[in-house]
DNA sequence: TTGTAAGCGTTATCAG
DNA sequence: CTGATAACGCTTACAA
């Protein structure tokens, strides 16, 4: 039998009601009585019945976080599990609690979006790199549920006064490439993801066209590749264009997987990183840091990027949004380490 | 203003509580009123509100899942986000949601565990690597809670009627040196986190001493050697101790991120893999795969543990508990791949 | 087969 | 400042 309001309603010989202010501060009640009770409620381990006080409030003191699917691959995994857990972090100082769902349960189709609005179980949503239907825009918008997006722009639906945050990937794919030409390479490589319509990476390619043309370099098409996002792509990558080693100086690996896979080859053909071959990842995963060379990269804003939108969702589901709309770009950051240097040329 | 179950009533011209029979399946109901009422129900996107039903329920269709802080940690947050998608998985085909939490709240201080249970927010609860202070087996117990540990021996408290699930990882340190020795290694080191107190790393090196015993090997506790369990670390290791080479034909490092990081040093030595020198490593990352050579590791059968212990807390959840505890220890395999081979005498 | 009414634990309104 | 009471949305005896 767990303690409610009532059994310490009955032990302080006074009312419920009395209780319920007291253990919520109210000030209609004399601070000796509330100090009373609230003394009575910390020795019997008193806490409020979570349903109970949802049922009577419409607060839940839980949000909930959707992440994507993807989020079982390896590398985006990564990335996506540190974000989790910055979340947590954020959140946590609220007391507030995480639902954890995927966009949708495979097996009945619904919409776990859907779902957990209706029903009620969330005070608020973060929806990470959430692509919506337009059924779930309709649920969200008609509710007025206090959410936030991020990681990316919202994608397949109007931004109009919804609330975002995320990160610039051109700026990322341009600070990368810039990065490489002030060394002074001019023959630069860049391998994207071969995923149809990945906006991120889309944005990376269009950074690194951006700082190409902007330095007047000629882009070749011919340097721009396509393969899946994991170290054995770019390993092999580099495997299967061996002629291209004659040609080029530096690459930028959109992704740090990719990256360190390039290098692993790299170093097996007796390259030198960087004295003969530049390489410049994206991303930031702490395991760039541990390899050999340690890698140069694009750190993306991750902490930032979730205490910014957990703050926000905060705000919003207190009522207590001043902006308008919160509608925030985050700049990626170039983290120069071991894999980067001048270019050497060769006599 | 969301649908309500009297909103149904009211459209049906029926009462609420035929409502809510009709959607609950009871057969209390006539057949036609049922199906008439759940067509108006569908239309109307109609879902039970979560916390008036657990109010008269006390079910929350949502468990709470503990994971240990050390998610944070690059080399098992990897393992641990495998698993938890695994969990979510499983989980989805019931249609439960999952509050994710770290076993304590850092900044109030106050147990996540003890909380759940006592605001009533989960059903059951899931444990993942948790060590629980008798407070909170305490809270545990009295609540009666369904509760499953999983991935590691319920630690400092009595094992009397828990459920758990785990790997057994003495044989998971035995399998890994016994393969070694099978392809006639004799001096094996082995390399263990220094991390004071962590069984499941005493285990393994358990495990590795009963293989050498078995056939009848001397341990020699200078090959045994503690550090943390990361790709770095590994590396450094070899670094600092070239001198060992001369003795050592095969390494068993504990954590696939250590025998990456061995490897890659091993490999700028010049040294080949596995011709010179064998090393197995533990886990089973998707990344020692996509490694080059492919790492031979220990693999830990997570999705199985996540299902068997899902699928052992839906029951206890819906009373259909016909054996009395669920306690279960699983077996570790063996993945050989391109990282060990046969013992090469040197001329 | 259906309706009525009490109850789940909390908050909020209205008196006192 | 405190108490009584209705209400939140749903389930479940108990009646009919």
């Amino acid at each position: 039998m767990k303690i409610t309001i009532k059994d310490i309603a009955k032990i302080a010989g006074v009312n419920p009601s009395t209780v319920s202010r007291s253990l919520n501060d109210s000030d209609l009640v004399s601070i000796k009585t509330k100090e009373r009770i609230k003394k009575i409620a910390k020795e019997k381990g008193f806490e409020f019945n979570a349903n109970a006080r949802g049922l009577s409030t419409k607060k839940t003191d839980t949000i909930g976080v959707i992440f994507p699917e993807e989020y079982e691959e390896f590398s985006a995994g990564l990335y996506l599990g540190y974000l989790m857990n910055s979340i947590r972090r954020v959140l946590e100082k609220e007391s507030l609690d995480n639902i954890v769902d995927f966009p949708r349960n495979r097996i009945t189709g619904k919409s776990n979006v859907e779902q957990l609005i209706i029903k009620g179980k969330v005070d608020g949503l973060l929806l990470i790199n959430s692509e919506l239907t337009e059924s779930e825009v309709d649920v969200i918008r008609k509710s007025k549920i206090p959410h936030v997006f991020l990681h990316s722009k919202p994608k397949n639906f109007s931004i109009l006064g919804m609330d975002f945050i995320y990160t610039d990937h051109v700026i990322g794919g341009y600070l990368a490439t810039e990065h490489l030409i002030e060394l002074g390479h001019r023959n630069i490589m860049t391998i994207t993801t071969n995923e149809e319509g990945n906006e991120e990476f889309g944005e990376r390619t269009a950074g690194y066209r951006d700082a190409l043309r902007k330095h007047n370099i000629i882009i070749d098409e011919g340097l721009i590749f396509k393969v899946e996002t994991n170290f054995r792509a770019g390993y092999n990558l580099i495997e299967e264009n061996l002629e291209l080693l004659e040609h080029i100086t530096a690459i930028f690996a959109q992704s740090d997987m990719v990256a360190l896979g390039v290098i692993e080859k790299l170093k097996e053909l007796g390259k030198k990183i960087p004295e003969d071959i530049s390489v410049v990842g994206y991303d930031d995963i702490k395991f760039g840091e541990y390899f050999s060379p340690k890698l140069t990269t694009i750190h993306q804003p991750r902490q930032k990027l979730a205490k910014i939108a957990c703050e926000r969702l905060v705000k919003l589901i207190n009522k207590n949004n001043k902006e308008e709309v919160l509608q925030k770009i985050l700049k990626p950051k170039l983290i120069v380490r071991e894999s980067t240097g001048k270019r050497i040329i060769k006599i």
